[in-house]
DNA sequence: TTTAGATACTTGACAATGCAAGGTAGTTGG
DNA sequence: CCAACTACCTTGCATTGTCAAGTATCTAAA
């Protein structure tokens, strides 16, 4: 897959996903996997950063199945960067693809 | 706009422009800048990298309104390539949508 | 002819972000 | 104890867009 595709918007892929419910890191790199290919190297950082910026808060969790759990939460502030971006991103990709149609159409 | 979203669509859109009718640099900045907010200066070095990459070739042309123009035309490999990278698109755009929905549906 | 302004393009330092590869810890079963 | 699995985290690197500055060429006005 093209790497380069992804840069930025996994940022908005991680705050929605966390947004509908709390999840741990680990977690949150298989559920996105499912979607978009992507490395647990990528994923963690991206936590970190997210947090720093307090569109994140953490709490921990005990596990029967290993270490214990560091959940992430979205906060207020985080909602609002949630709707931001994705209306970033919506904006955007109907413009590549208003682009895209028009260098396509006579074919 | 968010600058990240653009890596790598603008290579994409840039093999997309040049294959449907040959231009040169700065026809090409305000062509893209319809659609996406970008810097010549990022134009240019792209142009000269997927020239490298033999996806183009290049040609002068004399113009009344300033220095000669130098033409991009896209080559056999290009065309490979543009297929190659819109497919890539469609299918990292639906799987983002697909999330995005996934993570959206009960609101 | 020299100056100003527009056009056309190049270069280099810079920032953001994804990836591969590695390391740390806890739990469970052999 | 050791292997395997879960979970977490860090480091160095490559790619690519941005910005500022600079080069060069043409036209037209002074």
């Amino acid at each position: 897959m093209n790497t380069q595709f992804k840069k930025g918007v996994l940022e908005l892929i991680v705050l929605l996903a966390v947004s509908k419910k709390d999840m741990y890191g680990y977690e949150l790199v298989l559920e996105v996997s499912k979607f978009v290919d992507v490395n647990d190297g990528t994923i963690y950082p991206l936590l970190k950063r997210l947090t720093n910026d307090k569109y994140f808060e953490t709490y921990l969790v005990d596990s029967t199945e290993g270490p214990a759990r560091k959940y992430y939460k979205i906060t207020v502030l985080g909602k609002e960067r949630v709707k931001e971006l994705k209306q970033n991103w919506t904006t955007f990709v109907s413009g590549v693809d208003k682009f895209i149609k028009e260098c396509t159409k006579d074919e």
